[in-house]
DNA sequence: GTCTATAATTTGATAGAC
DNA sequence: GTCTATCAAATTATAGAC
């Protein structure tokens, strides 16, 4: 069995997304891709922006599967910072391509006010999940793993190389296990 | 004196490219705000790609001169280290829109080449300055110095706040302070 | 569910007058 | 340098047949 037209209409604007961004997707390019015409697609999601909150939605959601999945598989605080950084890893490496909603983040300004919700959604989750699962001291360690993963994948795209993620990732390692506890002045 | 009509083009078009990535400014809207006829802006900027490499070149050299400057004003690195992140915290604060170069390396994939070699150049500069001027030991501390904010930036803009760049900002205070010199497993 | 046909708008770009 | 006029292409979207 086989994906839905819809799952398959997803598939490719969330590629086309996370490439470009909001404005880099259309209803003639993705119908070209899956052999359909765009006027087909409307039935499925009839404006654009209720196919960009299906798109953000979806990912959104397989994502929090994957943080759920850690936290039932894994106990140690360093072992789960460490499946983490792995699912960015896999974005860069296997997609070669940026987070969706950290290609949506960049852009909030002009993102479809639906659309803009859905991709903070993401980044509250992902801040939620951190503080809770990896660092239930300290809340700042939350927001900077997330930002410097966001901005190592940016790096690495336009870099072209994965060293900068790799150096990120190391780094975030040596932050959480080297400087556990300690009051700035 | 006044700006010159290039000067007053690339100013709307940087603007709107830092708000919406490549694909959100166009010769028209450019040429509604500043009051001329989109036929005109072609004088100046013949196509597109040549006014998004306008837009990057200028920026990165705007950017490169503030670096130089730190440089010869400050000569302690931590110092160094905070007026740099000062620059990214303008971008945010005063701007209220995300660093040029962050947006353009979120869509690499679909920049056009010139555009995607200056962006790459930005990054390039802004590390070789890091790795020079603020951290002459640690090679890796650039990379995620430059990454966490970044990524700030763009968390900021979709989460709505400052909260997240300031808890950046201090943590890479900390980083830089506390853990100078150690070695990983 | 998918098609044809079409509308209305926006886009980057060019030719040529002034 | 800026204008008018125009173009070809791409865009989102709708109406209605099958």
């Amino acid at each position: 069995m086989t994906n839905s037209t819809a799952d398959r209409i997803i598939d490719i604007a969330e590629s086309q997304m996370r490439s470009g961004g909001y404005n880099s997707f259309s209803f003639r390019e993705i119908s070209k891709v899956i052999g359909i015409k765009s006027a087909s697609i409307h039935y499925h999601f009839p404006t654009k922006t209720d196919l960009g909150v299906a798109i953000a939605n979806r990912y959104t959601e397989r994502f929090l599967e994957q943080l759920v999945l850690i936290k039932q598989e894994v106990a140690e605080p360093g072992e789960r910072l460490q499946r983490y950084i792995a699912l960015f890893r896999y974005a860069l490496e296997k997609d070669q391509k940026m987070c969706l909603c950290g290609a949506l983040a960049s852009e909030t300004d002009i993102l479809p006010e639906p659309i803009r919700l859905e991709t903070k959604r993401f980044f509250e989750i992902n801040l939620d999940w951190l503080n809770t699962a990896v660092f239930p001291d300290a809340p700042e360690k939350a927001t900077i793993t997330l930002a410097s993963l966001e901005g190592a994948l940016m790096m690495s795209k336009i870099l072209d190389h994965f060293e900068p993620f790799e150096q990120v990732g190391h780094r975030l390692a040596a932050l959480f296990e080297l400087c556990s506890e300690e009051k700035a002045p």
